[in-house]
DNA sequence: GTTAGCACTCATTCATAGGGAGTGCTAAGT
DNA sequence: ACTTAGCACTCCCTATGAATGAGTGCTAAC
């Protein structure tokens, strides 16, 4: 048992007592249960649920162990019990069993995801996907390029010092730019700019590009190369990671139906979160290690905006090799036995609708 | 006053009965009071802050007056009286002295906005420049170009039968697309169908070149000119309105501060729009045909989301062309006098930054 | 036309009480 | 050594009602 090393929060620890085969089943259902109605269940109730023939009292006892072991609280003297973070931890690391996806939701997923050719547009459907069949958000990062392989360059003279520069991947990604430039180039010493990257460097890294330029600029340093230079960079800067590094929310607004979340400020600061991106991009980035669905629970993301929620994640390869990571987030009692295949699935699907063409 | 005609709620119309100087200045003086304070001000607040020199009784009785005439209501029987859509309207349309924004924000706003080049980040520090001077949502639509004359096309093959169609226009923008067609084609055969679309059609309009397209297709049904049309079509479709009408939301999050729009029902609703675009892009649209500030408030505007909201929108011209439009969405209890100045003078720095290059 | 006075209406606040759910503890049963 | 029944207790939740205060409409006097 893997956990129990981490599980030391009250005076006992689960090696320690009571934590036995029926401990363990009555945290099950009681999570279970918490997560279908969403209140404190009571010992009345467990003792009925659980199909243990056990009486309430006992119940009590158990859950006094349970309690002192840290995996469930009670939000006040007289309530039922609810399960802490630590308590899903071990409900989803040992206890759940995932539910697979029918298949007749299966199809539906793949017939929605493969309706669409291009990138963007699938990464897009995906998200909303995710959100429609969860009720909650979905988000899919876009896909990494890790060697963005350079194919192409345009120089277009605009009005006055300004270039429109044009840089085409291998992979056939498009990113333009406008830049000005310091002095005014004439049509043909544009184009001559531009043939001399394209010879030089078909195929080339974009980083190995740059290198050769920088050396070269050392020996030669004229107005062209300079200007080459200039443009490169710039192509640097729209392909660069962190232009790259970005993700796609959907049903975000789903949120604002689950009453754990209803406070006005904590619903702002998740919204912002997903405006701002910078952070969740950091825990996208972090699950993108991952091997499979990974699950941050409540506080455990250690990012303040998610507290109550949770995000569930796994990332996507394309010919086997990780591109993204996608998920959802949602309050933190959530049917994760049905969200985790979801979120499974539609990861496969997307990896496989992304590599087909 | 040209408004008499409009405003027959209740029994009494304008023209009728006692809505003399007197009742106009009240009317201001309330209007005010409650965009300041928010609560329903009673008649006794009202004879102290009206500088009038009037008893709490005779406020009253005007007060009752105004309330015929369907300019304010009171939310129940002993509270005072909030403005109603049409209270708002007279208020609006001849009570409100507009506040020239002081010359420091001005300043400020320019500052900001004229760092970025490029046309998109503009849009997007509009955006949020509004947002961040008014504290509610600021939104940009992306300037309009009438007529999108040709520049330049690219065809490049992709594996298969894919190809990634580039459209470059005469203002600098580039559109790109993939298309897959019917055959696979060489290169060559790709370069020579650019070649001869960038010869024949340079500088043409995108519908005119559609046109020669078709009818020359007629005579000349080969499989080059259908994949010049094919793309011809994709690249219309990026280009077409339906593309190119679209705008930019920021400060969101601003709105769930506002306890008018608390209920998460309502807020959804709006956050919803924002997402779906379509209605509010229908609204902006109208907007764009007026001169100057328009300014839609609650309910007036027709679409159900904005019921409690007001929207404040003013057209920005580049080269003294209408080229989109932008504003500030909020709750119908705004500083009017600051937000039509903000939104005003935000979209005349935004249309001499788009024109200057 | 204006004002004072008065009865009246509501929202809001507060304290209070009762019911219900569920607990912890103890003592008895197995 | 578990398990269970019983009981006192705690705490939330929902009335309920009273007091308060703001503000109104109406009437009659100025």
């Amino acid at each position: 048992m893997r956990l129990s090393g981490r599980l030391v929060t009250g005076r006992k620890t689960i090696s320690d007592s009571g934590f036995n085969e029926r401990a363990q089943q009555l945290l099950k259902v009681l999570v279970e249960r918490y997560i279908r109605e969403g209140e404190p269940v009571g010992s009345r109730t467990l003792a009925r649920d659980s199909g243990m023939d056990l009486s309430p009292a006992t119940i009590r006892n158990i859950m006094s162990d349970l309690e002192e072991m840290g995996l469930v609280a009670s939000p006040h003297t007289s309530a039922g019990r609810v399960p802490t973070v630590s308590g899903y931890r071990l409900f989803i690391d040992s206890l759940l069993t995932v539910k697979p996806l029918d298949s007749r939701e299966v199809r539906e997923l793949r017939k929605q995801l493969f309706k669409d050719d291009d990138p963007k547009g699938l990464v897009e459907s995906a998200s909303k996907l995710l959100s429609s069949f969860t009720l909650m958000a979905g988000l899919v990062m876009v896909p990494k390029r890790k060697h963005v392989a350079f194919r192409q360059i345009e120089f277009l003279p605009l009005t006055g010092k300004r270039v429109l520069t044009i840089l085409i991947t291998r992979e056939g990604e498009v990113h333009n730019r406008v830049i000005t430039t310091r002095r005014q180039y004439s049509p043909s010493e544009l184009e001559q700019a531009a043939n001399l990257l394209n010879e030089n460097y078909a195929g080339a890294g974009l980083e190995e590009m740059h290198q050769k330029l920088v050396s070269e600029m050392d020996r030669n340093r004229d107005d062209m190369n300079r200007i080459m230079r200039r443009a490169l960079e710039m192509a640097e800067q729209v392909i660069s990671p962190k232009y790259d590094n970005d993700f796609v929310v959907a049903g975000q607004t789903n949120l604002m139906n689950f009453d754990e979340l209803s406070e006005m400020n904590r619903m702002r600061k998740l919204f912002d979160s997903f405006n701002e991106k910078h952070e969740l991009l950091h825990l996208l980035d972090e699950s993108m290690q991952a091997k499979g669905v990974q699950i941050f629970i409540g506080e455990e993301s250690g990012y303040q905006p998610l507290d109550h929620c949770s995000l569930v994640t796994a990332p996507y390869e394309i010919d086997n090799r990780v591109a993204g990571v996608l998920g959802v987030i949602g309050p933190t009692r959530m049917a994760y036995d049905r969200v985790i295949s979801i979120v499974d699935v539609t990861a496969k699907l997307l990896g496989a609708a992304l590599k087909k063409p």
